[in-house]
RNA sequence: GCCCGGAUGGUGGAAUCGGUAGACACGCAGGACUUAAAAUCCUGUGGCCAUUGCGGUCGUGUGGGUUCAAGUCCCACUCCGGGUACCA
């Protein structure tokens, strides 16, 4: 009776379908543990072997914590919202539900022939209208709240409307941009003073329209509106998010990005800075994917420092150098700063003017691209606030209107870029420090000692800092302050594949529509484009209003509805909640998170601000959504090469390619075994090859050239899962995808060694057979049978608990080497490993648990325990090195002591041959380890 | 530039707490079975020297250090991968 892996994986395929062996239910008795793996977002290329790895890994953890005892949830789904559907749809003109259906359809079907344990009765689709009426209901939730800075909480925006009908904006400390007061001034119809500056008392607000106080609150909302300059992408024509620009070109499909001013849905995420970076040390996440998030979210600290400069103008720079404070011999301002105009003289005019028009014109891309200095002066100076000395103002490009405030104070001395436009310029370089060189560069060390700097002079930036920071509070002219570089989130998509938003404007007063009347149904459109006027393809639907007013046509962007699905899995067909308060308060946060590093700034970041506003306002317990997580890497492909002869249709094979000029093909991997081409099968792939002729090796073989390359059509080294199941089987696949190395490693894809796993299994199988059929014997197993066991066993365990999921597959090959070789088919010793088999290879181990007699399935069996008793041994067999060269061995009995092991030792025939003749300085015995002799 | 990883046989990798480097598998070589091939099974397999056998010696990217003992810890460097950037 062979191996027959087809005939045994389908069978518990159906059977578990039609058991629902894998759905779930809330059991209180039981301890509970969330498994969760990055749900794909479907596209039309299916699944290759690189997909499956970390399915892979999260359920053989899964199904492990379930013979644990634990209550697994274990879930599914789709993150169908996205581009590829929707420009599909705007080349076919097919409706993008109808793509997005068909691939869900393909993507299901590979994942089933891989044997996951999903419960499929929770699966959730991003664009399903069940799914997508709670992201609209998270929606109203930011839009109806701010971010209280004394609290430190996300609160109903009703608690900041008692506030300002009790005491006006007095008392309230809410998180906002800083002017909002300014764009707040260029609304229509205020009725505050010129003078107002974001101050206003319980009577300016009751006398305040409507309109005027949805204009006020607009800048305390979580979610707002607000006029932002945004990555405008032409080509995609839609808005991109910072995390889907890569090297200034659009993630998908590399277009131009630009950037234009637009109105805007934004989400409040730079409230959160602090907390997305302090809570990091909360969870186990991977080092490198923590230290992503630090770096984008940019904390800084350092002080604001005011410059008065002429026509009553204040400018105000960020440093993280504050120490350097006398050194500063510019301020700098960046092309788009406000005072540019005011401060620029008359002379300087026509230079200003065209050196600010000239850097409009620039795309970031062009300035970032360009690394020529450039900048010009406005023709007015400042006041230094500690020395008086006139300072000149010049504008650079170098400085970035969007961080800190716009301007920055120049220290050559302390600054590289500050040092290369002075020099660019000839500006001063007023050498601050004591023992520092600026013949050729800035000095940066923060260690080193400052001087001409007044009281600051022996003192270095450590010592410095406080210092300064304290003088320029008492000057008013500044104080410590922290900057982050991370900005608030813009929100609004100029597409169609994605939730519409619950808003309409009436009179131009964005309303949001009640949860009642959720969902917002996308509405059809007659083609998937922007309009004639350049509205978003949600301006071409028919009745795209409410009572005659206008819903609003942009739609969320691809991460809305993945920064809650995980929460949304544990009660998906709620129609009331997005999910229960005890579902919730039962399953709580991801345990595991298995998924990608590339989701680090986008994805990783956006679903922890979702959580922490969800536990502010009190609807979930907990403010991290993933406890732990796990990064599988990357699989790569490995392409075949052949070497045609030039000219010729003649080809060579690898080891001989260089004695003739040669061009190097691509041959299809499916036609390569162990880098041995199959050469009838090559002719008959391509017409072109049908008449080739092949020059062979000395063994008459064709050898092929190979290379470690992403996996892609184009280079025919894509391997589809689904090959590999129909001629291994997926519990070869299973096992074979873990054995290949740690699972957050990068590696290429090989399948050479599959048929060494497969064997494997074959020979696992083999130990129940006797005679060719199925057949244990029911014998006590001997003490060497049980220690192969229970070493197996203790080994497994350990593994599994730190996650090496491919040391776990030698420990498997190994045991069933030794049990082949002790001729062991006991039904005492394979049992067990037949449980601890059913994580990796499910089908396998069903079909041996029902042939052992049972009739209940593998997978609820709990988890073999190691008993020492089997693992003791009575001797040990110690190395016995002299001078940390290892020797001999020498078994002693386990229980003797350090120094009965140095007499045995020293009694030895041997050590009197390695001893040279020496006495020996010293003995150093490590019980059940090692002897080392030192000479 | 800065930050974070990594480098072990022909290949993928193992070595978990500083304690026998190379587990397990692939590949390769030889053998058994076979008319032959496939499949299967057995043996060998880091380099060099020696080889009848015992063995010796070098060896975890490079150079140094700590230690009885270093792939593992420390210092300096080289190369590879990832992140990020006129971020003040």
């Amino acid at each position: 009776m062979e191996y027959d892996f087809r005939n045994i994986e389908a069978n518990w395929r159906k059977k578990w379908a039609r058991d629902e062996s894998y759905k779930v239910t809330e059991d209180p008795n039981k301890k509970k543990f969330y498994v969760l793996d990055m749900f794909p977002y479907p596209s039309g290329a299916g699944l290759h072997v690189g997909h499956p790895l970390g399915y892979i890994a999260s359920d053989i953890y899964a199904r492990y914590m379930r013979h644990k005892g634990f209550n697994v949830l274990h879930p599914m789904g789709y993150d169908s919202f996205g581009l590829p559907a929707e420009q599909y749809a705007i080349l076919t003109g097919q409706h993008p539900a109808k793509t997005t259906e068909q691939n869900i359809e393909r993507y299901r079907e590979q994942l089933d022939k891989i044997g996951f344990s999903y419960d499929w009765s929770r699966e959730v689709r991003t664009s399903s209208p069940e799914y997508y009426k709670w992201t609209q209901w998270i929606f109203g939730l930011l839009f109806n709240a701010w971010y209280d800075l004394d609290s430190n909480k996300t609160r109903p925006i009703s608690e900041l409307i008692e506030k300002f009908e009790e005491n006006g904006s007095y008392g309230v400390n809410a998180h906002m941009d800083e002017e909002w007061w300014k764009t707040y001034l260029l609304e229509a119809d205020h009725i505050f003073s010129p003078y107002f500056e974001g101050e206003f008392t319980d009577t300016d607000w009751k006398s305040m329209s409507e309109a005027q106080k949805e204009a006020l609150l607009m800048n305390y909302r979580v979610s707002y509106l607000a006029d932002s300059v945004v990555n405008w992408c032409p080509a995609l024509g839609t808005v991109l998010a910072n995390d889907e620009i890569k090297d200034g070109v659009s993630e998908r499909g590399g277009h131009a990005v630009e950037q234009k001013k637009m109105r805007q849905w934004s989400m409040r995420i730079s409230a959160y800075s602090e907390r997305l970076i302090s809570d990091l040390d909360t969870i186990d996440w991977p080092e490198n994917i923590k230290e992503i998030q630090r770096n984008w979210i940019g904390k800084s600290s350092g002080a604001r420092v005011r410059f008065q400069a002429e026509k009553e103008v204040t400018i105000e720079v960020f440093t993280t150098r504050p120490d350097t404070l006398c050194g500063v011999s510019f301020l700098t301002l960046a092309p788009e700063h406000e005072s540019v105009e005011v401060l620029t003289t008359a002379e300087q005019r026509d230079a200003v003017m065209d050196y600010v028009a000239n850097a409009k014109l620039k795309t970031e891309r062009d300035r970032m691209a360009e690394k020529k200095i450039s900048g010009v002066f406005t023709g007015s100076f400042a006041l230094h606030p500690l020395t008086g000395e006139q300072v000149p103002i010049w504008i650079g490009d170098y400085v970035l209107a969007g961080y800190g405030t716009g301007a920055v104070m120049a220290v050559p001395a302390g600054d590289q870029r500050d040092y290369d436009f002075a020099k660019h310029f000839n500006l001063e370089i007023k050498n601050i420090f004591a023992e520092s060189d600026l013949s050729e560069k800035a000095e940066t060390s923060k260690d080193a000692t400052l001087a001409n700097s007044d009281f600051l002079n022996g003192m270095n930036y450590h010592t410095a800092f406080d210092a300064v920071c304290e003088r320029l509070v008492e000057l008013s002219a500044g104080e410590k302050r922290v900057n982050y570089r991370l900005r608030d989130a813009v929100f609004s998509r100029q597409r169609y594949w994605g939730e519409p938003f619950p808003i309409y404007y009436e009179n131009g007063i964005p309303r949001l529509i009640d949860t009642e009347e959720l969902p917002t149904q996308l509405p059809d459109v007659d083609a998937y484009l922007p309009t004639e006027s350049g509205e978003p393809p949600l301006a071409r639907a028919k009745n795209w209003d409410r009572n005659g007013m206008p819903m609003e046509c942009n739609t969320m962007p691809g991460w809305a509805g993945s920064s809650w699905y995980f929460l949304r899995y544990m009660d998906p067909n709620n129609h009331s909640v997005f999910a229960s308060e005890e579902r919730i308060k039962y399953w709580g946060q991801v345990d595991l998170y298995m998924g990608g590093a590339e989701h680090a700034t986008g994805h990783l970041l956006y679903s922890r601000f979702w959580t922490k506003v969800l536990f502010d306002l009190g609807y979930i317990p907990f403010n991290e959504p993933f406890k732990k997580m796990i990064n599988q890497g990357m699989i790569l492909g490995r392409s075949s090469f052949v070497y045609r002869i030039k000219d010729s249709n003649t080809f060579i094979t690898f080891e001989r390619r260089k004695e003739f000029e040669t061009q190097r093909l691509y041959a299809d991997i499916s036609l390569v075994d162990n880098d041995k081409l199959n050469i009838e099968a090559f002719k008959n792939w391509l017409p072109e090859y049908a008449n080739a002729e092949f020059m062979l090796n000395e063994n008459g073989e064709y050898t092929c050239g190979w290379e470690v390359e992403k996996m892609s059509k184009s280079k025919y080294n894509v391997q589809t899962p689904d090959e590999l199941v129909e001629k291994f089987g997926a519990d070869t696949l299973r096992c074979y995808e873990m054995f290949l190395g740690p699972v957050e490693q990068s590696k290429p894809w090989d399948t050479k060694g599959i048929s060494g796993v497969h064997n494997f299994l074959r020979r696992f199988h083999r130990l129940f057979l006797a005679n060719e059929t199925f057949s244990v014997s029911s014998e006590e197993a001997t003490a060497a049978e049980m220690r192969v066991v229970h070493k197996t066993i203790k080994k497994i365990t350990e593994d599994l608990e730190r996650f090496s999921w491919n040391t776990v597959v030698s420990a498997f090959m190994i045991a069933t080497n030794e049990l082949t070789d002790l001729k062991c088919n006991k039904r005492a010793a394979l049992e067990p490993l037949v449980i601890m088999l059913s994580p990796y290879a499910p089908h396998l181990a069903e079909e041996l648990w029902k042939n052992l007699g049972h009739s209940t399935s593998v997978m609820n069996e709990s988890w073999p325990v190691a008993e020492n008793k089997f693992l003791e041994d009575d001797n040990f067999e110690y190395p016995v090195s002299f001078n940390g060269k290892t020797r001999f061995f020498l078994s002693l009995p386990v229980g003797i002591s350090a120094a009965d092991v140095e007499a045995q030792v020293m009694a030895h025939e041997s050590t009197v041959k390695y001893l040279e003749g020496k006495t020996p300085k010293k003995i150093i015995v490590v019980p059940k380890r090692i002897v080392n002799v030192v000479m």
